[in-house]
DNA sequence: AATGAATGAGTGTTCATTCAT
DNA sequence: GATGAATGAACACTCATTCAT
C-alpha cells in the first residue's frame, strides 16, 4: 500500500511533464494545420482536452506555448544530429578530408532524416526560427539555440583553414550545405513535390560536399 | 483633337491602376512588419490615405490584397530573370556546357540581385508560395506563376539529356541552385546574417553550377 | 420627322415610368427571398441592371424603395377589391341580407384571389402595414391607404344597423372575415401548409359570413 | 451536511439558468422595439449588464439568441394552453358537443389571454415561427414545436369525424379557430387598433365556435 | 492544480449614401 | 439623367487573457 501512495505522489511530477509533452504534440498539430497566429487557444484546448485555465496554468500565454513548441523540436533535431556526427569521429583511419566529407554528409543526412521523419516539427522548427525573438529569448530557448550552433561549429573547427574546404565566408556554409534540402523540403512539405526528400538523400549530400569542397584535390 | 480625347478616355483607368500598384506597395510594407494575419486592414488603411470601403471596393478582401500583392512581385521578378537569360542566348560563339552555365549562374544572378535590391518583395514572394491555393488560384494567379515556369523549363530544355548536367531528378535542380541563396536570404532578412545577400553573389553561383554540373569534363 | 421627334421626346416619360415599375417588381423579388432589411441596394441594383446612382436618383433611399413597393401592391389589390365589390351593387333583386352576404364573401374572394395569384405582392403588403409609420406617412402613401378604407367603410355602411350582423364592436369586423385567409395564406406562404389557398376559397367565404352574420337569421 | 453539498452543487447551474432566462427577456424587448435584424448585439448587451462576450460564451451568436427567446415564449404559451384544456376533461357531466365548443373557446382564450398579458411574448412567437427553419431547427426546438401541436391533436381526436364540426379540411381548423383573434392582434399590437384584445375575448371564442361547429344541430 | 465563465478591445467586412464626372 | 468610385459608421463575431471558485 505504501508503494501505492509512494507511486501516487512521486510520480505526478513525471505525469505532468508527460501531459505537457503530449499537449504540445498537439499544439504542433494546430500550428501546422492553422498557422500559430491562426490557431486559437480554444483549438488547442479543445484537441487536448485541456481546460483553458490549464492552458494558462502551465504555459504562461499562447506566444510561450509557441516557444516549447519550438524548443521541444530543435531539442530532438540536435540530439539527432549530435548522434550522426558522433559516429565519424571515431573512425580513426580516415583522411582529414575523408572526414570532413563525412561530417558534411552527415549534417545533411541528419537534416533529410529529421525532416523526412517529423515533418510537422521540422517545417515548425525551420520556419519559426524568428520565434526567438519573439518570445523574448529566455534563458531557457536562447540556451538551446547556442548549444546547437556550438555543437557545429565545435565539430567543424578542426578542418577550418586547411583548404579542405574553398575559402567560403563563414556565414555561408550553413546555407550552402542545408539550403537546398531545406528548399526542396519547404516545397514537399506544401505538396508542390511528390517525391519523398528521403530519396534524393544522397543527391543533396553530394550537392553539399560538391558545393563547399575546395576544388583543386 | 483627337489626341486629347484619347487623353481623357486612358487616364481615369491609368489612374486607378497607378492607385492600386501605390496601394499593393504600402500593403507590402505592412505584410512585412507584421505578417499577413497581422496586419489589419485599418493599418494598410491608414498607411494609403484611403478608406476602409475603397479597399474593399477595388480588392474585395483582406485575401485578395496579398494575393495581389503575390502577383505583382512574382512578375516583376519572372520579368527580371527573363531579361537575365535574354543576354546570353544571342552569344553565339560559346559552347553548350558554356551556355548552361552561365544560364544556372543567370538564375543565381537574378535571384540575388532581385532580392537584394527589393527585399521586400523577395520575403513576401519567396515566403508566400501557398497563397495560391488559398486565394483560390484565380485564372489570374494561376497563369503569372505558369508562365514562369514555363519561362524556365523552355530556357534550360536544350541542355538536358547532354552530360552537361549531373543525372539529377528534375525536381531537385531548383532546390539545389536557388535553394543555398534563398536560405541565406531568409536568414539575412531576417536579420540573423549581416553580409548583404549581394557580397556572396559570386559564392553562390559558383556553388550552384558545382551542385549540378556534369562531375567529368 | 416632327413626329419622331415627339415620339423621342414625350415617351421617355412613359419610359421611367415603365421603369420604375420593373424596379418595384425586382425590388419586392429581393425583399421576398431575403427580408427587407436583409435586402441591400446593390441586391437591387445587379437584379434591376441599373446604377447605385439611378436608383437614389429616382428613388430617394432603400426606405423609400420599400413603401413605393408597398404603395404599388396596396393599389393593386385596392383595384380588385374594388372590381369584386362594384359587381354586386347592380344586383337589384338582391334582399339587403343576401347582398350583404355577397359583399363579406366578395372581400374573402378578392383576398384569396389576389393572395393566390400574387403571392409575393401579398405576402409583401399584408406583412409590412407598418412600413406606412417608418416611410414618414407621405401623403401619397397615407392617401392611398385611406381611399382603400373608404371603400370598404362605404360599402358597408348600408347594411349597419340593421340586424343582418351580429352586434359586433367595428374593429373586429376586419379581422373576423379576412383572419382566417390572411393567417392561413401566411402559413402557406412559409411553406408550412402545402393546400393551395385557393382550394379553400369558399370555407373560408362561408366561415366569414358565419363569423358575422346575425345568428337568429 | 449532505443539504448543503447539494446546496453547493445545484445553486451555480440555477444561477446560470437564471441570468439566461434574465437575458432572453431583455433580447425579447430589444427585437420587439427594434425587430429582429434591428436588434444590435451592443443592444442586448447594454440592457443586459453583460459583455459581448459572455452573449457568445451562452448563446452562440444572434440566431441563436432569437431561437432561444422563440423556445422560451413557445414553453410558456404551450404551458398555459395545456393548462386551459386539462380544466375541461373532468367536467364528465357535459356531452361531447359541449365539450367540444369549451374546447374550441379554451383555444381561444388561452391566445387572448396569453397574447394580452404577455403581448411581447406573443408578438415575437406568432410571428416568428420560421425561425425554427433558419436557426437549424435544433433537436430541442423541434421538440417543443411537436409536442406542441401533438397536444392539439390529442385533445380534439375524440371529437373527429362526429358531425360535431363542420366537414372543413384539417389544415383550415387552426385558422379559422385562432386567425381572427391573431389577425386582431397584430394591429393592436401595432397601435393601429386601441381597445384591448381581452375586451373581445368573447366574441372571437364565439365567432370561432361558429365557423367550425357543424351547422344544422 | 483545475475549471470555465467573464471580459472587451479588436477584426474583417458590409452597406446606405454621397458626389464628382 | 446616369454612373460607379469613395466614404466611414456600424456590425457580428473572435479570442487572448483573467479570475473567482
Amino acid at each position: 500500500m505504501s508503494k501505492q501512495v509512494a507511486k501516487v505522489q512521486v510520480k505526478p511530477q513525471a505525469k505532468t511533464e508527460e501531459k505537457k509533452r503530449q499537449i504540445l504534440l498537439v499544439a504542433l498539430q494546430c500550428f501546422t494545420e492553422h498557422g500559430i497566429s491562426g490557431t486559437t487557444i480554444e483549438m488547442i484546448r479543445e484537441a487536448s482536452n485541456m481546460s483553458v485555465g490549464s492552458l494558462y496554468h502551465h504555459f504562461g500565454n499562447k506566444d510561450k506555448i509557441a516557444a516549447a513548441v519550438f524548443i521541444q523540436g530543435m531539442r530532438e533535431f540536435g540530439d539527432l544530429l549530435r548522434e550522426y556526427l558522433a559516429e565519424i569521429a571515431p573512425q580513426k583511419k580516415l583522411t582529414a578530408v575523408e572526414k570532413a566529407e563525412l561530417g558534411v554528409k552527415a549534417v545533411v543526412y541528419a537534416n533529410v532524416d529529421w525532416i523526412g521523419s517529423n515533418p510537422e516539427w521540422a517545417r515548425f522548427v525551420f520556419h519559426h526560427r524568428s520565434i526567438i525573438a519573439t518570445a523574448g529569448s529566455e534563458a531557457k530557448l536562447a540556451g538551446d539555440m547556442q548549444s546547437f550552433y556550438k555543437l557545429l561549429i565545435a565539430w567543424f573547427k578542426p578542418y577550418a583553414g586547411q583548404e579542405i574546404f574553398r575559402p567560403i565566408p563563414i556565414e555561408l556554409i550553413s546555407s550552402l550545405i542545408t539550403g537546398p534540402c531545406h528548399d526542396y523540403a519547404r516545397h514537399w512539405l506544401a505538396g508542390r513535390y511528390k517525391t519523398p526528400l528521403f530519396q534524393h538523400r544522397e543527391e543533396f549530400a553530394i550537392a553539399a560536399w560538391n558545393a563547399v569542397k575546395a576544388s583543386n584535390p
